[in-house]
DNA sequence: CTGTATCCCGTCTGATACTG
DNA sequence: CAGTATCAGACGGGATACAG
């Protein structure tokens, strides 16, 4: 929870589920994110050993960022919390209505 | 994620599982919260639904905090999440040492 | 006992501009 | 293209003291 509850984390291991992904590509899928912080969460997840940042030297610089086996392995875990959420996220809302 | 990411918000969870407690008593089982931030979580937790809290008009005053339905439905996915955790915790700092 | 009131600091996040 | 540099605001969390 420390190292992907933050607030990108999540959105960049969805986004590389489908496949590895360049750093614009990841930047524009997610939406609202700048370089800096997409920068800082990538490193962060990839010191985890949540992903790899593979750099190509080519002109124009290309880098991709692929899920590790550990990366993927977070999927499942992640999937119950997300349907339990999405089950109860109405009545979580109704009952902050309540206090308002 | 969202809301029970945050420092205190699990170990209530988990302080909670075996019945309702009080405030000095959560306090003490969760260890190093300090007043003010506990009673934060406490309402915020409240405000989703995930703990009623229950004032009783005695001397000495007495409140009590206890999990609704929704508050122990969360102990399966989290579960996993720990599970998950758990097993990966390993190799995870492995990884991060290769980095420092 | 169960909090509230203040003050404070570090971190997270963002805006903007710039670079190899 | 894929970032880095810099500045700044907001917020979470903590220390300490006080109150009903």
């Amino acid at each position: 929870m420390d190292r992907i509850g933050d607030k990108w984390s999540m959105l960049v291991l969805l986004s590389l589920k489908g496949g590895p992904m360049r750093f614009t590509q990841l930047r524009s899928r997610i939406g609202g994110v700048t370089p800096k912080v997409l920068t800082q969460t990538l490193r962060a997840m990839e010191q985890d050993g949540l992903l790899t940042r593979e750099v190509f030297a080519e002109v124009p610089p290309r880098v991709e960022y692929t899920l590790t086996g550990l990366g993927r392995s977070l999927h499942g875990p992640l999937s119950v919390v997300a349907t339990w959420a999405e089950q109860n996220v109405a009545e979580i809302l109704r009952c902050r209505e309540k206090f308002s």
